[in-house]
DNA sequence: TTAGTGCATAATTTCGAAATTTCTTGTAGA
DNA sequence: TCTACAAGAAATTTCGAAATTATGCACTAA
């Protein structure tokens, strides 16, 4: 588990540290999160560490049941079929959103945040069936990117945090080679010219087949059990 | 402060109870949540109190600064109004899917979840300047009822926290006598009426209006300072 | 074998005080 | 009068142990 230094206050340090772990899926979901376990690892008093897990529980990256400790949230086809709606949804909404309001200035952080991604390779250089930890990041800051036009916070926190969901997902799709079946980015590429074109109607099908798309094939692979 | 005994853990009663009270405007948004107070009005040690605060903060009812303690969340017109569209259009689109999925068992607990709310006096019987808190609890069950019908869990949880957070505007609805001026009961009936006819673009209108109402009332009412 | 009971163990929850940081007040100097 | 600094007060943050609750296992009876 990586310990970042950012936050003053050290449940600061064990939420950033701890949420890092999940999103990345170093941490798996359903995992069981013992106090003993965590406040060994990290040399802090438990109090710190349940203060921490409260604050993830919030954010629904942990679960906790009362009096029988906390877990990484675990996943199910039933919540990846509703989570991939809402964000299609949502997201392609908030996008015509930013589109309509986001001026010259956001329109080049597109282009520059698509450029960014498009030169970053995408598999791990020493592990080629694994996703680049890097790549993932500049991924997930183009997807922001595209919606930071928006001038609505309430809209766009809400696409932030339904993206942090989806990433607890994709420890399955990296783990079937189902995503190579794609070409994520042309789509990336056909994205960013329709929001730089200014084609409202292109460019929120695009996004919407874009989510769409990752979710469809990991359930037409028949990899996701039908609950787990 | 109400105390309710739901919880089995302490830090979960504190967490209900402080939520009641935020929600109804019993402690009014920017007021300042110290723990000495809180400790001592609850009976609790602070790690309670810290743990139930925190989980409120994730809700964006309390905002925290580090080493500088918790205060219930301030309001602004900014996010009124960004806090309004997203509602609107959200609730829109949840409620277009609670329709075309929800059968005829969902369609009876929206009849009677109206007749309750139609059935509740809004003002208060003591204080007919005030609401009834009742009949809030009730008119909140009937915009929660209405989506319900849509499988969506994520959609629908989406809808209950951007309820929450409106719940924090109320106060300022409440004191100008403006809510007055609108004829509630009708905007209600009619998206019922709406609802059980199964046409959709009318009932998702009206849901829309109703939602933007309050808010441009009370911007109209000049009452809303630019930020505060 | 199966179900139920009681005990030992392990884990979570809570407390109250100590450590740390911020806020306030008062004083001295320019 | 104003600013800068310092000491005291107040509040938040953290700790480590005690209290409470769940879990696992052996044991008994049907």
């Amino acid at each position: 588990m990586t310990v970042s230094q950012l936050s003053k206050t050290r449940h600061g340090q064990v939420y950033e540290s701890l949420r890092g772990d999940i999103l990345s899926g170093r941490i798996t979901p359903g995992t069981k999160l013992p106090f003993a376990q965590l406040s060994e690892r990290y040399g802090f008093s438990v109090g710190v560490i349940r203060e921490a897990l409260s604050r993830l529980v919030e954010q629904r990256l942990v679960e906790n049941l009362p009096q029988q400790g906390f877990r990484v949230t675990s996943i199910s086809k039933a919540d990846l079929v509703a989570l991939t709606q809402a964000r299609s949804e949502i997201e392609s909404l908030t996008l015509k959103h930013s589109m309509l309001e986001g001026d010259t200035s956001w329109q080049s952080e597109v282009l520059a945040a698509h450029f960014r991604m498009a030169n970053t390779p995408s598999m791990d250089a020493d592990d080629p069936d694994r996703l680049n930890e890097e790549w993932v990041e500049v991924h997930n800051a183009f997807h922001a990117t595209l919606l930071e036009g928006c001038n609505n916070k309430r809209l766009t926190d809400i696409c932030g945090q339904l993206r942090d969901s989806a990433e607890l997902y994709r420890q399955w799709s990296a783990r079937i080679g189902e995503a190579k079946k794609r070409d994520a980015a042309a789509e990336h590429q056909a994205i960013t010219d329709a929001v730089l074109a200014g084609d409202v109607p292109l460019a929120t099908k695009l996004l919407r087949d874009h989510i769409d798309l990752t979710t469809r094939l990991l359930l037409e692979s028949g990899f996701v059990a039908e609950d787990s």
